[in-house]
DNA sequence: GCTTTAAAAAGTAAACT
DNA sequence: AGTTTACTTTTTAAAGC
């Protein structure tokens, strides 16, 4: 039998940063290739990186979002082509901005086909959603760590609100024995 | 003091202008999807718990009003979809289906998920399809929904597929598209259910 | 609350061929 | 009927309405 954790990807890594210095999109706008800027629709300019993919949102107080990215390395490495970018419009830029992962976004697998019927019972409806009405997935909420997890009827599921790796990990240990613990699994 | 006393009756007269209109609407909702007057009492019972909460706070009056009715109709084991529901308020369905989230959830409602059965009477009349169809699209649900085929799927689509199956082996056969239109649902639905669904039975 | 960005899961739906 | 595209859910930051 695989361990489930073995199974766990990371899909999308959100972080923060900043420049430390004001900008002036309309001109970055002009002078960047391939940025999106359109302030009545969203105060933020999107430039997307190819490689590693992910998008950045660009903000007039040099506070920028980078998203799309499926790892903390890959978050660094399309935040430090942003950057040059930015350099190369000899616009200053700080050293070593700090970057703070923002969300972590995973999917694993069960392994097994799950009755999100009996584990909406099993775990409570008053600690879960499920309206499959409206989503198929069953959405449960761990206090720690502090993550959601959507649960499919294939076993497979997805974890989100982590702010580092391990809290994908440790949701899937907890979600994996208190099915266990409820006679849901298999 | 006069003011305050003044504006407290405005503030009071207002709530009871507002209750009494988010009564109304319920009722006239009631009215137009065709559920007995109980529901609407529980529906009653459950705006007034929201306004006792403080749940309408930024949402609108019709929207929990409606949200309440749909909580209402489950509760008392006769559901109405939320595109039903929405067909009858001003409320569009996805405001509907996350105030309903909202109150459920604030209130402890404890909402069992819709079983797919309690669409049959109704579908299956509208359909004029005969007891047996009914009792035959009941055992397909629950049959199939033991093998964990119902997980994720919505109630409508599986209660119009398995209609639609029953109608086919009972011999008072149904068109795909005459079920996905009193089910709210489309064809292509209808197909991909029944084709788990028989498979499931194993093709009688 | 909304707007935008990314991503997965699975169901539903609509537009085309 | 099959394919493609797109929307549903969750999370998260950013600035502004």
């Amino acid at each position: 039998m695989v361990d489930p954790k073995e199974t766990i990807n990371i899909e999308n890594v959100v972080a923060s940063t900043g420049i430390g210095q004001e900008l002036d999109l309309q001109s970055v706008a002009m002078d960047l290739e391939g940025a999106d800027y359109d302030p009545e629709q969203f105060p933020g300019l999107v430039y997307r990186t190819q490689d590693p993919k992910s998008a950045a949102l660009i903000f007039r107080s040099g506070k920028i979002v980078c998203t799309g990215a499926k790892s903390t390395d890959d978050v660094h490495q399309s935040l430090r082509i942003v950057f040059d970018k930015l350099r190369d419009l000899n616009i200053q830029v700080d050293d070593d901005p700090e970057i703070v992962v923002q969300n972590i976004v995973t999917s694993a697998d069960l392994g097994r086909t799950l009755n999100l019927n009996a584990i909406a019972i099993g775990l409570g409806l008053e600690n879960i959603e499920y309206e499959p009405e409206q989503f198929p997935g069953l959405v449960y909420r761990l206090d720690d760590p502090d993550v959601v997890a959507l649960l499919f009827g294939s076993g497979k599921l997805v974890i989100t609100g982590g702010k580092e790796p391990d809290d994908a990990k440790e949701a899937v240990d907890k979600i994996v024995s208190r099915l266990e613990d409820l006679g849901l699994l298999e | 003091r006069l003011r305050k006393w003044q504006e407290r009756i405005r503030t009071k007269d207002a709530g009871e202008r507002n209750l009494q209109f988010a009564l109304s609407e319920i009722d006239r909702m009631a009215s137009a999807l065709g559920v007995p007057r109980s529901v609407r009492e529980v529906a009653s019972v459950i705006y007034r718990r929201a306004l006792d909460e403080d749940l309408i706070r930024g949402r609108s009056i019709e929207g929990v009003a409606t949200s309440c009715l749909y909580a209402a109709c489950r509760q008392e084991g006769i559901p109405r979809s939320l595109e039903e529901v929405s067909d009858v308020s001003r409320v569009e369905q996805k405001e509907i289906g996350r105030t309903y989230r909202y109150v459920a959830q604030e209130l402890k409602l404890k909402m069992e998920p819709v079983d797919p059965k309690q669409y049959v009477p109704r579908f299956a009349s509208e359909l004029e399809l005969s007891e047996e169809v009914q009792s035959k699209a009941n055992e397909i649900i629950d049959v199939t929904a033991e093998q964990g085929l119902l997980s994720g799927k919505s109630p409508t689509g599986y209660a119009a597929a398995a209609i639609y199956a029953a109608s086919l082996l009972c011999n008072e056969k149904k068109t795909q598209r005459e079920v996905a239109d009193v089910a709210q649902v489309t064809e292509v639905t209808i197909r991909n259910r029944y084709q788990e669904q028989i498979e499931a039975m194993g093709i009688h």
